[in-house]
RNA sequence: GGGCGAAUGGCGGAACUGGUAGACGCGCACGACUCAAAAUCGUGUUUCGCAAGAAGUGAGAGUUCGAUUCUCUCUUCGCCCA
């Protein structure tokens, strides 16, 4: 007998679908589509196993799809502009391309490898001119639909990368990828105008049905949508200054109020641009970041300024005004009213500056003398010391009130600010996708004209530049547009930006006059299911559903809004951590153990090596494990069946060597069955209800736990089939319908383990090309018996096999009479008898 | 601090709309084969108990004939936002 040579049959079977394209999808009306996506990989060097985990999900459902009868599309690209290329051909001196395009070409090897029922012939690749060059057609849309616009701002400085971050990419003060303290420093930025969809951006999150409800609410939490009332404050002590308008949403704690903050931007603030002590301290409020993070932890500090404010509801009070860091221009209108009593962040200004803090709100339990401590009271209660409107409830009560008496007196009106802001898409990077905009020798912007597009990147470009290596590379900046001079603009776009579109070209993948036509997108958007890392619930996925919106406004071509149908964010693969005596981290390769106890390191026995708990996969940690390895290894099928097997996918899954390899056994185990079952030389008798029985219900539970992503589940139930097809070898007898029930199970295992699946299917001489999935007879799906739990007062006592065709009384009464049962029910009154049809009956007895 | 989620054997986990808790795998134990080991195959494996039986899904309450599942309070952990 054979072993199962999975590397011959994973090679062998790889090439035939590539030979009989049995995943090229093209437009069917006739049949329904299903698009299934999995976010596509940045090409880093060699494919991790959280790729892994991911387009095997994306694989087996694509399989499972088209194999009930969808005309399937599931492509594969590469978001290939990015910094690590940049940063890697820096250090290696060679071409950013290069260095990228190699990477592809073995990433691409590797997940052919994994045997994915990939489309290739759509293959993109977001650093191609071929690519981008669609991508700059649509800027320049947007910039014509006012969606596009340039202004100076202040932005997140990454001094080691010398780049922007978006906000989104500042993480606890620091750049996300450089880990570098970021700075605030003006720069003349291109934006794109997110936040006039925010409002139906927050709307349509009701609409997708089929999300996780986590990444809902991470979204609707990112808009930050906020009432609050804009206030006119008057102004005393300068001939220039009348009133400053600021933003709140806690006007009801407007009787606490003791000072004003403005932005350093403030347009008041050029009264003050010749003031040394205000010069040196606006330098100091450029060191802290522009992110609510920063802001929060940055220390607070504040500028004094000759002008007092007036409290719109009283009169009397004026409080000074400030220029403060904590304060920014692009929140409300760079002014806020400080009221440290009831905001930790005023109340540790006003304890610095020694500012009066009036306590305005107390907690209900407190009485009228209540007074804030230490720190500032933010909880509800009861309004007090505030003339007018005390004793109104906080929160909800007193805020309308408060906006209702203000707008009455006209000193201000209720206002809808939303926390997200336009999407900040100028990088100063070269590898990324160029703007099409130049400038005239006024410096007005003059769009490239579509006839010239792509605005390639140069193809020689010196890195080793401080800043934007495009800056330094003057005779790529000359560009003539009508006849007339012009100097490109040398920032490149965020790669977000390329992500934000990329489903949509994958359905035209190969169209080079559009980034996508009309028909196909009607045909095969939206995405039917996206899948990927939780990353990205945030920047990538509401970059998506915004350029959804901006593509189709004013598009009499399509008016589609939400790119995703339905999406699914899967769990990380963990490993074990390694760590030597001298606290280094040690790969997993390097380290044995004899007992499942103690380890060492295997060069050194004398090494002892201490087990950290199991994290997340990732280099500096050493907890990695190759794919390709393990793939040369055991196979593609053994992985895909393990990686699956022991959690569920939303779940973290623990790599272990004992879980790949008892996948690797169990596939050689089968194979043995199916070796025992091709070589039968026994007769086939008469038809064999059980078998029929078992393979339906296994059919119907795989379909059942497939569409709800049960993989773990479905993986159990193969274990299961192996033991059942194991028990009915033994038999002497076959029965009639044994191959064919055999068969179905071997088409239904496909999508999870298709090489081995076809293989055994080409030795039985069935059909391997664009298998369907089986039907199932219905009749086997109900038994004709059924079990009955018998309870006493909710206690299992026993448990009846009972015939479906008995009727209610008679399976009442012979239970009653059941020795057993009659133990319990003797010298007792039965109060109540539950009966639930074909599944319990429940006897309460005194 | 706010929001969301989770907690089930030694471990990963299963359990359809409230109806037999622990499927399936790992590990472990015993047995077979073997001079022996590995590999393989078989049997067992929630806890206590010889058994009948009892207890049992983080803790405590509630609803219900019946709760892993629904409600409330608490504890711990995870993720996101601050």
């Amino acid at each position: 007998m054979e072993r199962y040579n999975f590397k011959l049959a994973e090679d062998k079977w790889q090439k035939y679908w590539l030979k009989e394209k049995t995943f090229k999808s093209e437009i069917d009306k006739n049949k329904k589509k299903f698009y299934c996506l999995e976010m596509f990989p940045y090409p880093s060097g060699k494919i991790h196993m959280g790729h892994v985990r991911n387009y095997t999900i994306g694989d087996v459902l694509s399989r499972f799809k088209s194999m009930k009868g969808y005309n399937v599309l599931h492509p594969m690209g590469w978001d290939s502009f990015g910094m690590p290329a940049e940063n890697a051909a820096k250090q290696n001196n060679l071409n950013p391309k290069e260095w990228t395009e190699k990477n592809i070409e073995i990433m691409k090897s590797q997940l052919k490898m994994l045997g994915l029922s990939v489309d290739w012939d759509r293959e993109i690749s977001t650093c191609s001119p071929e690519y981008y060059k669609h991508q700059q057609k649509i800027f320049l849309d947007l910039y014509d639909k006012g969606l596009v616009y340039r202004k100076e701002s202040y932005v997140n400085w990454d001094p080691i990368d010398k780049t922007v971050l978006a906000n989104e990419q500042v993480i606890d003060g620091k750049g996300w990828r450089s880990g570098a303290v970021v700075e605030r420093k003006k720069l003349n930025q291109w934006f794109f105008k997110i936040s006039h969809f925010s409002e139906d951006l927050l709307n349509e999150l009701n609409k997708l049905n089929s999300w996780p409800n986590k990444v809902k609410v991470m979204q609707k939490n990112w808009i930050g949508k906020s009432f609050g009332c804009e206030i006119d404050f008057k102004i005393t002590g300068s001939e220039k200054v009348k009133s400053i308008k600021c933003y709140t949403t806690r006007p009801d704690t407007l009787f606490g109020f003791s000072f004003l903050a403005l932005s350093v931007d403030h347009p008041i603030s050029k009264y003050y641009e010749k003031n040394e002590d205000f010069i040196t301290f606006k330098k100091e409020c450029s060191k802290t970041g522009t992110t609510e993070e920063s802001i929060a932890q940055a220390t607070k500090i504040g500028f004094k300024t000759n002008l007092e404010a007036i409290n719109p509801l009283d009169n009397e009070s004026k409080v000074p005004v400030y220029f403060a860091n904590f304060v920014l221009m692009d929140y409300g209108f760079g002014a806020v009213f400080g009221c440290p009593a009831h905001d930790q962040r005023d109340y540790d200004f006003a304890k610095k500056y020694n500012l009066q803090i009036k306590t305005v709100v107390k907690p209900q339990s407190e009485d009228d003398n209540y007074e804030v401590q230490k720190e500032a009271y933010t909880g509800p209660g009861i309004i007090i010391n505030s003339k007018f409107l005390n004793g109104l409830l906080v929160p909800g009560e007193s805020i309308n009130q408060t906006i209702k008496v203000l707008e009455e007196k006209n000193l201000g009106k209720k206002k809808t600010n939303y926390r997200l802001k336009d999407w900040g898409i100028s990088r100063q990077r070269y590898w990324g996708c160029p703007i099409p905009i130049a400038y005239d020798e006024n410096n007005n912007v003059v769009k490239i004209p579509e006839k010239d597009l792509p605005v390639k990147l140069p193809e020689s470009i010196e890195l080793n530049t401080n800043g934007n290596p495009l800056d330094a590379h003057k005779s790529w900046q000359e560009v003539k547009i009508d006849g007339k001079i012009c100097r490109r603009e040398t920032d490149t776009l965020d790669t977000f930006v390329d992500s934000s579109w990329y489903f949509l070209r994958f359905c035209s993948a190969k169209n080079s006059n559009k980034p996508f036509e009309t028909n196909e997108i009607d045909y095969w958007m939206p995405v039917d299911q996206y899948i990927g890392g939780v990353e990205h619930a945030i920047l990538h996925l509401l970059y998506s559903r915004f350029f959804m919106r901006a593509i189709s406004l004013n598009n009499k071509e399509t008016s589609l809004k939400e790119p995703f149908d339905g999406l699914f964010t899967q769990g990380m693969v963990c490993h074990q951590t390694f760590k030597d005596e001298d606290n280094n981290w040690v790969y997993p390769e390097d380290v044995l153990s004899d007992d499942g106890k103690n380890y060492y390191l295997s060069k050194d026995f004398s090494k002892k090596i201490i087990v950290g708990p199991s994290e997340s996969m990732s280099k500096s940690k050493k907890n990695t494990i190759d794919p390709e390895k393990i793939i040369k290894l055991y196979g593609a099928d053994a992985v895909r069946l393990f990686i699956l097997s022991d959690s569920p996918p939303e779940k973290d899954v623990q790599w272990s060597d004992t879980g790949i390899s008892a996948s690797y056994k169990f596939l050689q185990k089968l194979w043995v069955l199916n070796e025992k079952i091709i070589s039968n030389k026994k007769q086939f008798k008469k038809f064999d209800e059980d078998l029929e029985k078992f393979t339906n219900q296994i059919i119907n539970k795989f379909d059942y736990d497939l569409n709800k992503f049960g993989f773990n589940v479905v993986i159990a139930s193969i274990y299961k089939i192996y033991t059942f097809y194991n028990k009915q070898i033994v038999k002497e007898d076959w029965g009639s319908n044994f191959l064919n029930n055999y068969i179905n199970i071997l088409e239904i295992i496909n999508p999870i383990i298709p090489h081995f699946s076809n293989e055994c299917l080409e030795k039985l001489n069935q059909p391997v090309n664009k298998i369907k999935w089986p039907t199932v007879n219905k009749k086997y799906l109900e038994e004709e018996t059924f079990q009955i739990v018998t309870q006493i007062n909710g206690k299992k006592r026993k448990v009846f096999p009972i015939n479906r065709s008995i009727d209610k009384e008679t399976i009442i009464n012979s239970i009653k009479n059941d020795e057993q049962i009659k133990k319990y029910l003797h010298n007792k009154k039965v109060i109540k008898t539950i009966y639930i049809e074909n599944k319990l009956i429940n006897f309460i007895i005194q």
